[in-house]
DNA sequence: AAGCCCATGTAATGAGTTACATGATTCG
DNA sequence: CGAATCATGTAACTCATTACATGGGCTT
């Protein structure tokens, strides 16, 4: 076996087989909708993976010629293809989760901040998790009509997304309540 | 000024504020039990950091003779570093939070695994939860218990955690409930 | 005697990002 | 007429990681 290839490989892989015959750019935007919440991948990137995914005999890449939009190359899993996904999803997952938050970094700075900086920060989050609570929430319910057993792990993996972002929603409550206690509206 | 630095300089920069005089062992152990749950950095990256604080002059480097252990630096930060951190810790958080989980993507592609597979990631991932929850209890109730505002500011990024943590465990009952439910134990 | 704790560092590598380029078509 | 959509790609960069090296003192 060569070298042992990055997850976002095994992404892309997965994505193909489970969108069949889509391109690139096609890809890049259920890309952006489903995995991008626990696995983002940018545009550059995904290209680039689609080309090893070539290379390596797991996706067949096929030219189409369009009329009224640009030419593109369209891609479809292999038998080795589907032989590598497979075992990669039954390998163990390789380290834990991974989990940077640029404001709670800051947060956990805050003794060295206003409160007022404090709660501005914090109603910032909030606004964020609630976007994408909504976005998720939406996601669940499209999911759920569609009976496939794809949009079924989707919908499933959503749920993780939807029940996180619920908690540290009412995490963002008790920090106000805790913050606007002791320290009402000082400068 | 200068170009933009990393998250992870300010980082640093703020846990030399916040644990003066520490060596940068220290300092790499305290990371690792704080801010590591949201913004883990290795110890290369530590040192390097140090070093290019030291350089800014936002910290001063003093070398400190020992007798049974090896001699080290201490560092301790300056007029200089103060403004900067606080400049930081006002400023708006670059981007958004990202989370990456091998789990979660193996677990987006669940149609293709056997429900058994399936069962043992989401055991791993319990079992992992359920780590990191009694972790973040313990450091939350160790907190709770100092009175200075650092410990304070440390204490509510963890109840973030624990928060989450929780969240997620439901989760994975969930998860397990649907799984054994309508495929009991496939091979 | 083996192995961990302290303490700092180098070297190599890579995964992923941002910024930019191109160009036809379609929509408001 | 400008903006958005479709569609793919190159170039440069850097943050961060892994692996490795060193070495005295202490514990089992």
């Amino acid at each position: 076996m060569s070298d042992k290839l990055p997850e976002s490989t095994y992404a892309v892989l997965g994505l193909v087989d489970k969108v069949p015959g889509s391109s690139g750019y096609d890809l890049l935007t259920v890309a952006g909708r489903s995995f991008a919440y626990f696995w983002p991948i940018s545009q550059t990137l995904l290209y680039r993976e689609l080309n090893r995914l070539t290379d390596l005999g797991w996706v067949t890449a096929t030219r189409v010629e369009q009329v009224r939009t640009p030419s593109k190359w369209i891609y479809t899993i292999t038998q080795d293809g589907q032989g590598a996904l497979t075992e990669w999803l039954a390998s163990p997952p390789p380290g834990n989760d991974s989990f940077r938050s640029p404001l709670l970094l800051r947060f956990f700075f805050a003794h060295r901040m206003s409160s007022r900086d404090l709660l501005e920060l914090l109603t910032g989050y909030r606004r964020a998790l609630q976007a994408e609570h909504e976005e998720l929430r939406a996601i669940v319910d499209k999911l759920a009509k569609v009976p496939t057993p794809g949009a079924r792990s989707g919908r499933l993996t959503a749920l993780h997304g939807l029940r996180t972002a619920a908690a540290r929603l009412q995490w963002v409550d008790e920090m106000q309540a805790e913050i606007e206690q002791d320290g009402p509206s000082r400068p």
